[in-house]
DNA sequence: GCCAACGTTGGC
DNA sequence: GCCAACGTTGGC
């Protein structure tokens, strides 16, 4: 059992959507970096914890919990000449990005990006560091269990 | 909209 | 295989 904080622009994907969604889950699509994928084909398993991170918007921050909900899969947007996520590289015998499914948990309070900064048994989250832009990125299991602690408080 | 930091591309 | 140029990310 691993933890992964993931980001998505709400805009585009928020955890309301994902709770929305049937049986509260939805493909994760879209990842064009390797080493964030590389986490989620060599590295995740189902039943794994996320962290379910709004980037790209006025107040960023975990919205909520979700896991893990299947196996990687090949990103369908890969072969999809009309999605901004088309890459005419990969094709149906050798794809080249995937997908995981992603249940949403339970929401919780809102934790801003801005508070994360401000509590040292966050600061050597990935997330956290200079430079850091992993769409992807793993969470250790005390860095899990103070977010989820947060999260729970003053609903 | 700005821009620092990072990843990718492609000429050599 | 180097590395400059370019494109993207994402907070502010």
């Amino acid at each position: 059992m691993r933890y992964w904080l993931m980001k998505s622009e709400p805009d585009e994907v928020s955890f309301d959507d994902v709770l929305a969604a049937p049986q509260q889950t939805v493909a994760w699509y879209g990842v064009r970096n390797y080493q964030a994928r590389n986490f989620m084909r060599d590295a995740m398993s189902v039943g794994d914890g996320i962290l379910f991170y709004h980037s790209s918007c006025a107040a960023p921050g975990v919205a909520g919990i979700a896991e893990v909900a299947s196996s990687p899969y090949p990103d369908a947007t890969q072969f999809d000449a009309s999605s901004p996520y088309h890459d005419p590289k990969a094709t149906q015998e050798n794809p080249r990005w995937i997908s995981v499914d992603v249940r949403a948990i339970e929401a919780g309070r809102y934790l801003p990006l801005t508070e994360m900064r401000s509590i040292p048994a966050l600061e050597d989250m990935v997330l956290l560091q200079k430079g850091s832009r992993l769409s992807v990125s793993p969470v250790t299991a005390g860095q899990w269990n103070t977010i989820v602690a947060l999260l729970r408080e003053q609903r």
